[in-house]
DNA sequence: CTGAAAGCGCTTACAG
DNA sequence: CTGAAAGCGCTTACAG
């Protein structure tokens, strides 16, 4: 296990015959430097199997090529997708990547967003687990350091953002369900924060065409805006019993939730779940129910999660282009480490509705 | 956005009117001050909002208390749920974690290892692509960075290693189907680089008891040995045209794999696949057959994805413990960087047969 | 085009 | 316990 000590510049300059400065040139690629020198440089580094100290550079450029990111959950594939998005184009652009987890905790976003600014990383991407607390959000942005949102926005806090077109999305696929002749469409969502008054108050405003400021909501508040939405459109006749809140960010409050809707009497004849973690508990609440799909129920889900396309007869569903989200979202940033003075932009990519097998007509 | 010039060191030790190194040892907790001094340094330093650069530290220090992984996908849940346990451990013990993809290919790795040496990182978990090819990890190893290898080991290169005992879980699982009366089982695996000879040599050496050195196998081909004990211990007749390789790491070619399998006539009664994707792959193929499990076929999988417990009748899986297994390899790097002198160790982790409804009697 | 010098923001011996 | 000084490995003006 000989431990070769590490090449400096220095040491290169040295047996080269040239000025660290030189060295340094030729070595970091800037400035000018003749033919010859160069030649010789390159070959004292390859003898002494130089290997650039990043950290080095860094203290002096102020710029480390390493951007943060912190999600909910690595395990989650929205988020192992969206990360894999962030990393081909960090990888392409010769940018590393730090990744933390938040678990949709406050307190452990915040201090992943310390430990990466302590990092000095050159710019942050977050999927801020609260909409409105976020006062580490704030100080960060006001601190001027590149920052993007992906998924959730922050209440008046204007930033670079890209998220789903969600209501759009869930007004597409319920109508979907309402074209195809359903009337009793049951609702699974996560819906964690209760907004104002709760979601029959929520509902009863959307309904009203009450301005609902949607663009602070959380995804799956906007999802079921969608769905009001589409109700309203077609004029469909919405029963609020047939929403039912998981209230937390678990396919097992999704089964819960999905078995007391789907034992309730007048069941919902078709079924629609706000992203892939309701997706999945809805799932298993029906396959414990025994109830075929779409024969007995038709359902449409959220997020194209691996099983829906084998588990027969397919699921139809809402599909969030989760990479492309990684990758515009870190455009962004490069674009704003990049010291573009662009005005706070704010993405919303449009989701696909994939169709496969489980939506039909509802039972007679 | 007013950019707050950051504070420095020496920003708080004028204000506080103390030296920098004073200042520097309450900031970073090391050295002894006393009490007086400390107050004021801290006064100075919040209302400073100080912030310290741990790139600067690193610099000094020589330790970045930063690890790099290279995974092969991050997509895929294995890594997902490793990466998971690294970050569970890091973030813990204050590492920061920069996360890279492979693809699975060598290039790439090779990059991504550069690019982590780099940056300093205090050591690295990688999970190798190619047991053999393996020059840019043999030179990392002997330039002395802390490494540890996960899932797969490297021919000849004796470092800490953490991974899945393959043989004894596909064994077990095997022997699950043997007992269960199943005596023709097939087995789709990815078994990406062929051993010397192929699949039927390599059959033909574990039958004949031939030493097969299994320790730098790739875990498929340690889970077709499991495969072949299994039968050997039984004493049950093994068809080598049973074993199907899917050549490489992606759902699509298990599935066409395991459709020409269960096409064929006299097709298995029983089917073992060898890791998730397999499992994945084989589950479309079933479906697309409109296979009954376990009425016409039954299965065993590999790893625990989320659909296998509720896909009626519930997929009996090979659950590998994939967190626990970051978790592990992030300890035995930390050890290692804490400069511990330990030879190298290999911690085979067991799995956990998860029984569920997929295995039944064979059809008559 | 090249080199001597200063400096990025810290920590580390070394005196006192 | 505290401070002056040197230094980590680079890059950056500044002369020449």
């Amino acid at each position: 296990m000989a431990i070769k000590p590490k090449a400096t510049i220095a040491d290169v300059a040295r047996l080269a015959g040239v000025s660290t400065a030189t060295a340094g040139r030729v070595l970091g690629g800037y400035g000018y430097t003749s033919g010859s020198k160069k030649d010789q440089v390159m070959k004292a580094a390859e003898k002494l199997g130089y290997r650039p100290n990043a950290l080095a550079r860094s203290l002096i450029t102020g710029k480390t090529r390493t951007i943060g990111v912190v999600a909910g959950d690595i395990r989650n594939p929205f988020y192992a997708f969206v990360l894999r998005g962030i990393s081909n184009v960090a990888e392409k652009e010769g940018f590393g990547l730090l990744i933390t987890n938040s678990d949709e905790d406050l307190q452990q976003e915040t201090r992943a967003v310390d430990l990466l600014v302590e990092k000095q990383v050159d710019g942050l991407i977050v999927s801020p687990c609260d909409t409105r607390d976020a006062a580490h959000l704030r100080a960060l942005h006001a601190s001027g350091i590149p920052l993007v949102l992906i998924d959730r926005a922050v209440e008046a806090l204007e930033v670079d953002r890209v998220g789903t077109a969600n209501v759009a999305a869930a007004r597409d696929a319920v109508q979907r369900l309402i074209q195809t002749g359903h009337r009793r469409i049951g609702l699974i969502a996560e819906l964690v924060e209760e907004a104002e008054g709760g979601v029959a108050s929520f509902i009863a405003r959307a309904q009203a065409g009450e301005p609902v400021e949607s663009a602070a909501l959380y995804p799956s508040w906007q999802r079921l805006l969608g769905y009001v939405q589409a109700h309203l459109v077609a004029r469909v006749p919405l029963d609020p019993a047939l929403v039912r809140r998981a209230g937390e960010y678990s396919a097992q409050a999704a089964e819960h939730a999905c078995l007391s809707l789907l034992s309730a009497e007048n069941r919902p004849t078709a079924l629609f779940t706000t992203d892939g973690t309701m997706s999945e508990g809805a799932m298993a609440a029906i396959a414990k129910l025994g109830l075929t799909i779409p024969g007995q129920l038709s359902m449409i889900g959220f997020d194209d999660l691996d099983w829906m396309a084998f588990l027969p007869p397919g699921i139809t569903t809402v599909a969030q282009p989760r990479m492309a989200m990684g990758e515009a979202a870190t455009r962004m940033l490069l674009e704003q480490i990049a010291g573009a003075e662009i005005p706070p932009r704010t993405l919303l990519m449009p989701a696909q509705l994939i169709e496969r097998g489980s939506v039909g007509k509802p039972a007679a």
